[in-house]
DNA sequence: CGCGTAAACAACAACGGTTGCGAACAAGCA
DNA sequence: TGCTTGTTCGCAACCGTTGTTGTTTACGCG
């Protein structure tokens, strides 16, 4: 993630103006190594400005996200997460809480020709699904002995 | 994917009863090849039964989900994609129209010990996005509409 | 073959995340 | 300072999905 000042500048370049909102919106993004939703945003945002609305921070996230300046995942944890990290690199989720992790890996998968079936593809994205150590030392749900069969259980 | 009559014998083997819904879901299901979201589940069936509720289908297409006769797919496309293919696999998709195209790899991706952060977790997925051959060839702007993805800030 | 009961159904409302809309507002520039 | 245009913000809408509820149905049993 670039800095505050440099992002100012990104904007500028691109015509699109400064505010105190946004401005705060960089700063909350700067200091965070995770990955958070458009709703911890807010909730960072909002300690230093009550005013702001989750709107603005939803706009200011997707405007960033058009400029490559984060990266949007959809890694199937139920909202969007912005990705300040800009290298390349995968992830491992938590089924449980939700938490990822990053993870810097060269790897190289081609797609076979055969199997491509005309589609034109970048960057693989690999994604590991499992638990974070504290979802693991902690189980966190009941954990009795259903084997949960009833329909819709989540978990 | 198992026959319909399969899935009836594994169904009744859980108490679970059998009903003309769940077995249109079954054929519904037997003869697709690609990854229904519940909503193309929901049309296909809705043809021969024009009664049937969205809700069943979600509650059949979970109940097989929970059997592992069904992997419920969160590819980013905006809904749920339910792959009836068992096997190992990995996935392109259309950035575009959302479609969804299997690939077989054996790839082995390891987690380096040092970057896992004490997760524990399985296999990988890997995801390729790109635009499929149908979409490559249409030029972007006409009728296509993009799920997601785009926003204000037209340059 | 008819019963009883638990399961499944359909219709509808609710929910969480996200975006469209429109009016009020403020940044940046002359 | 005044103007123009981008920005903000609250609200309602939207979409995919699930909860709720009252009714209907499957299916084992006598």
């Amino acid at each position: 993630m670039r800095s505050p000042d440099e992002l100012t500048t990104a904007f500028r370049a691109q015509g699109l103006k400064m505010t105190p909102q946004r401005q705060a919106i960089f700063r909350a993004l700067h200091q965070t190594t995770d990955h958070p939703t458009a709703e911890s945003v807010y909730a960072m945002v909002s300690a230093d400005m009550p005013s702001i609305s989750l709107r603005t921070v939803y706009q200011t996230l997707n405007d960033l996200t058009t400029m490559g300046e984060l990266v949007a995942l959809d890694l199937g944890t139920g909202s969007t997460r912005f990705d300040p990290t800009a290298d390349d690199h995968h992830h491992l989720v938590c089924v449980a809480c939700g938490a990822v992790h990053d993870l810097f890996l060269d790897v190289q998968v081609a797609v076979p020709a055969a199997q491509a079936a005309g589609f034109s593809v970048g960057r693989p994205e690999i994604t590991w699904r499992g638990m974070c150590p504290s979802c693991s030392d902690r189980p966190p749900a009941p954990q009795t002995e259903q084997p949960a069969q009833r329909e819709e259980t989540n978990a």
